[in-house]
DNA sequence: TAAAGTATTCTTTTT
DNA sequence: GAATACTTTA
C-alpha cells in the first residue's frame, strides 16, 4: 500500500510525504516535484494514517491548482473525497465567513456582497470627497493601498496609527471606507483575510471549533503569504501544530500585496521544532536553464542558497533576439514556433510566451492572429471587468445583496430609466431620514409608498424596485431563469446596441452576455451567493483551459507554478524587466529579478529572451534598451544578439544605435505598419489551421553583393536585405564603421557602380 | 436627463 | 491610444 504512494519519489520527497508529526517546512526549488509532494502526502495521511479527509485543509495559490489537486488526490486513493478542504485562502475565507456570519458573530449577513478593485476605489473616491480631500493631491489609489497594507498587517480602523499628514488622510479615510462597507454588507478581498484572522483569534468558541476540525494544514506557496494568511496558519494548527508549509523565497513575487517571503523566516522562529526539509533535484529543465537562472538569482542578497541540480546534462543554448519593435517580435516568435513544431514535432500548447505587462500581449495577438495562429490569453481584460458583464453581475448582487449602495448606484439607472443623480439622492436620503435600509426602502418602493421624486424618475423607481423583488424571487428558484428575465425585462440587448459604437462591438457584447448565461447555466448548482462568491474569487490563471491546442500568452505573474517545453520571455527591456517603477527601490528591484526568475525556471527544453529596439508606451514610440539582467548571464549559455552580453567590440557595431536615430520613420511607411484588421479569434476557439506558409519575401531593392555608401557609415557591401512591416531592412557590412542594420527608406543609401 | 465633446490618466504584477 | 472622468450642449 505505502509503495505505490512513494513510488518513484527521492529520499528527500518521501521524507516531507511521510512526516507525521508537527511542523515541517519544505524548501522546494523550481521544478522539484513540490505539488507531487503535496498531494502524495494528502494521500498519505487518509490512507496510513487514517486521518478523516474533512480533518485537512490544504491551501493553494489557485483554484485551478486546487481543482487539480483534488482531483489527483481522488484518483490516488480511488474514490470521491466529499469533505476534503482544498482552496485558496480567500475562497476558504469566503466559504466560513458565509456560515459564521449566517450564525451572527459578524456585523455582516451571509449575503454579503464581495468587491473588487472597481468598487473598492469607488467607494475610496466617495469617502474622499466627503472629507474634503483634494483627490488631485492625495490620490485614492495611494490611500487605498495604505488602506490594504494595513489591513493585510490586521490593523483595524481604530488601531490605525497615523505618522504624518497622508497618514492621517489615511487614517479618517479608513474609518469611513471600513463603515461604508458594513453598511453595504460588503468586503473587499483583504477582509476576507482579515475578518476571517480576527474572527478566530477573538472568539474563542468560533476559534476551538475550526481548530479541532482541521487536524492537519497544508500550504503551497507559502513565500507569497502576507500576515493575516501567516496568522490564520498559525491559529488554525493549534493546538496540534501539523502544519507543512511549502515554499521558494527565490520566487516570492507578490510583495506588492502584502506577501512576504520573510515568513518563513518567521515560521522557523515561531516552530523551533520545525523539521526542515530541503528538495534541491529539479525535475523539470535543462542544465543550461537552470544555470542561466541561477546565474539571474544569485546576485539577489539575503536569500538561502540552494544547491539545484538536474540530471538533465546540456541542453539548447538560450536564444537571444532583437526585433525592431513590438510587432517584428511578435512575427518572429509565430514564426520561430512555426519552425519548432516542425522539427520537434510538438503542439502549439507546448509553447508559451510571457511577458512583464498585460498592456504587451496585445501586438503578440496581433502577430499571431496574422500568422493563424492558434492562442489563448492568461487574464488581460478580464471576462468580469467588462462592462456589459460588470451590469449584470451587479444586477445579481443587487438581487443578492440589497443593501449593497455600490451596486444600487451602478445598475438603478442602467439601462436608462430617466433616474438621474439627483433623483438618486433624493430617494437615498428619505431613505435614510425615515431610518430604512436601503433594503427596506426598495421594498417601500416596490409597495407603492409615496416617493420623494416626480416625473419619470418616480415610474423609473417604482418599475426598478419591482423588477428586483420579482427578480429575487425566481432566482431562489432558479438562477437561469431570473438572468433570463433580467435580460428580457431589461431591454438590455436594445441597450447594448444603444451603448456600442461599431456593429462589431454590440456582437462581441451580446457574446459576452451569452458566456455570462453560460457560465451561470454551468453552476447551476450553486445558491446565487456562492455563484457570486466564485465569480469574485476567480484569478485569472483559473481560466486557462488546458484542452485545447493553442500557444499560451500570460504574464510572469500568472506563469508561476506551471512549465512549458519551449518558453519565451518577452519585452526583456529595461523599464519593462526589470520595471521602471521599481528603478528606485532596491527591494522591488530584487522582487523583478525573482520574476524573471520564476519565468526562466518555466522552461523544461528550450529558452527565448527577446527584446525589442523601439516599443510603443501609452501611444508614443519609445526607443528601448535590453534588460541589465542580461550583464548576469553567461555568455556562453546563450546564443543570438545582445550587445550586453557581446561586449564592447560588437558594441561600435550596435544595430540600429546610429541609423534610426530619434527621428520618425516617414509617414508613408509608418502607413504601412498599421497593423491589418484583427480578425476576431474566439478565446479558446479552434484552431484555424496555423499551418500557413512563411510569406515568400517580396522583391527587394537592395541585393545581397551590393556596393552601397551611406553619409555617415561610408562605403560598404550589402549582407542581406528583407521586407519587414512595409520597409526593407538591409544589412550592410561598411569598411569603417562594421555591420549595421539600416531601414532602406530613410536611411539614404545610394548604390555604388563598383 | 442624455448625448456629445473634451481632458486626463493610465501600465506593473492579482486574490 | 484607450478608457474613463469631466464638461458642455441640446
Amino acid at each position: 500500500m505505502v509503495e505505490d504512494l512513494l513510488a518513484g519519489l527521492n529520499p528527500q520527497q518521501a521524507e516531507a510525504v511521510t512526516a507525521v508529526e508537527g511542523p515541517v517546512l519544505v524548501l522546494a526549488g523550481p521544478g522539484s516535484g513540490k505539488t507531487r509532494v503535496l498531494t502524495h502526502r494528502i494521500a498519505w495521511l487518509v490512507r496510513e494514517t487514517g486521518v478523516p479527509a474533512h480533518h485537512l485543509l490544504s491551501v493553494t495559490f489557485t483554484n485551478k491548482a486546487a481543482a487539480e489537486m483534488r482531483g489527483r488526490v481522488e484518483q490516488l486513493l480511488g474514490g470521491r473525497l466529499a469533505g476534503l478542504q482544498i482552496g485558496t485562502f480567500h475562497s476558504i475565507c469566503a466559504r466560513l465567513l458565509r456560515v459564521e456570519a449566517g450564525a451572527g458573530v459578524l456585523p455582516y449577513g451571509q449575503n454579503y456582497s464581495i468587491y473588487d478593485t472597481d468598487d473598492q476605489q469607488r467607494v475610496v473616491k466617495g469617502v474622499l470627497s466627503e472629507l474634503n480631500v483634494d483627490t488631485k493631491r492625495v490620490q485614492p489609489g495611494r490611500v487605498l493601498n495604505a488602506i490594504s497594507a494595513a489591513k493585510n498587517e490586521l490593523i483595524t480602523p481604530d488601531e490605525f496609527r497615523s505618522a504624518d499628514y497622508f497618514g492621517e488622510i489615511v487614517r479618517r479615510a479608513y474609518v469611513q471606507y471600513q463603515k461604508r462597507l458594513v453598511e453595504n454588507n460588503a468586503m473587499d478581498f483583504d477582509d476576507l483575510l482579515m475578518n476571517t484572522a480576527l474572527l478566530l483569534r477573538d472568539h474563542d468558541d468560533v476559534r476551538e471549533k475550526y481548530q479541532q476540525r482541521y487536524e492537519y494544514v497544508l500550504v503551497d506557496e507559502f513565500q507569497d503569504t502576507n500576515q493575516a494568511q501567516y496568522q490564520l496558519v498559525r491559529i488554525l494548527g493549534r493546538p496540534q501544530e501539523n502544519v507543512f508549509v511549502v515554499g521558494d523565497e527565490d520566487q516570492g513575487i507578490y510583495a506588492f500585496r502584502g506577501a512576504d517571503y520573510r515568513n518563513v523566516m518567521q515560521f522557523r522562529k515561531d516552530y523551533p521544532a520545525a523539521k526542515v526539509i530541503l528538495l534541491e533535484q529539479n525535475y523539470r529543465s535543462t542544465q543550461v536553464v537552470l544555470d542561466t537562472a541561477r546565474a539571474i538569482i544569485d546576485k539577489n542578497k539575503h536569500r538561502t542558497p540552494k544547491a539545484l541540480f538536474t540530471d538533465r546534462s546540456g541542453g539548447a543554448l538560450v536564444t537571444v533576439q532583437e526585433a525592431y519593435s513590438e510587432q517584428e517580435e511578435g512575427e518572429w516568435i509565430a514564426r520561430r514556433i512555426e519552425e519548432l513544431r516542425r522539427q520537434r514535432k510538438d503542439g502549439y500548447a507546448d509553447f508559451a510566451v510571457m511577458y512583464r505587462t498585460n498592456a504587451q500581449s496585445r501586438a503578440l495577438e496581433e502577430a499571431f492572429v496574422r500568422a493563424g495562429m492558434p492562442y489563448r490569453l492568461v487574464g488581460g481584460v478580464g471576462f468580469y471587468r467588462r462592462r456589459e458583464v460588470k451590469d449584470l453581475i451587479a444586477y445579481l448582487k443587487l438581487i443578492n445583496n440589497p443593501n449593497d449602495r455600490e451596486v444600487f448606484e451602478r445598475v438603478v439607472n442602467v439601462p436608462g430609466r430617466g433616474i438621474g443623480e439627483k433623483s438618486v439622492a433624493n430617494f437615498l436620503d428619505w431613505a435614510q431620514n425615515k431610518n430604512l435600509t436601503l433594503a427596506e426602502a426598495l421594498e417601500a418602493a416596490a409597495d407603492g409608498v409615496a416617493l420623494p421624486v416626480v416625473g419619470r424618475a418616480a415610474k423609473g423607481l417604482v418599475d426598478f424596485s419591482q423588477l428586483l423583488r420579482d427578480l429575487r424571487f425566481m432566482a431562489a428558484q432558479n438562477l437561469l431563469a431570473a438572468f433570463d428575465e433580467l435580460t428580457a425585462r431589461t431591454g438590455y440587448h436594445i441597450y447594448l446596441n444603444e451603448i456600442s459604437d461599431t456593429a462589431e462591438q454590440v456582437t462581441e457584447r451580446q457574446e459576452n452576455v451569452q458566456a455570462l448565461r453560460g457560465v451561470i447555466a454551468e453552476k447551476k448548482d450553486l445558491a446565487l451567493d456562492e455563484f457570486l462568491a466564485d465569480a469574485s474569487l476567480v484569478a485569472e490563471i483559473d481560466q486557462l483551459d488546458s484542452s485545447v491546442d493553442a500557444v499560451t500568452l500570460l504574464t510572469l505573474h500568472s506563469a508561476k507554478g506551471l512549465e512549458f517545453p519551449v518558453v519565451f520571455i518577452t519585452g526583456v527591456e529595461d523599464g519593462l524587466l526589470p520595471h521602471s517603477r521599481t528603478f528606485s527601490e532596491p527591494e522591488e528591484m530584487a522582487e523583478e529579478r525573482r520574476l524573471l526568475y520564476v519565468g526562466l525556471t518555466r522552461a523544461q527544453d528550450e529558452l527565448y529572451l527577446t527584446y525589442a529596439f523601439r516599443r510603443v508606451l501609452y501611444g508614443d514610440s519609445t526607443l528601448s534598451t535590453p534588460s541589465r539582467f542580461f550583464d548576469d548571464i553567461p555568455p556562453e549559455l546563450t546564443t543570438g544578439l545582445s550587445p550586453r552580453l557581446r561586449g564592447a567590440q560588437q558594441r561600435s557595431g550596435y544595430k540600429y544605435e546610429t541609423t534610426w536615430e530619434r527621428e520618425e520613420r516617414p509617414s508613408s511607411v509608418s502607413g504601412a505598419f498599421a497593423s491589418p484588421k484583427i480578425i476576431a479569434f474566439p478565446p479558446g476557439g479552434k484552431a484555424s489551421g496555423g499551418s500557413r506558409p512563411a510569406p515568400a519575401g517580396p522583391p527587394t531593392k537592395y541585393q545581397p553583393g551590393m556596393r552601397v555608401y551611406h553619409t555617415k557609415f561610408g562605403k560598404g557591401t550589402v549582407q542581406s536585405s528583407k521586407v519587414i512591416s512595409g520597409d526593407e531592412e538591409v544589412q550592410v557590412r561598411f569598411e569603417q564603421a562594421g555591420i549595421k542594420l539600416l531601414s532602406a527608406s530613410f536611411a539614404n543609401l545610394v548604390v555604388l557602380d563598383e
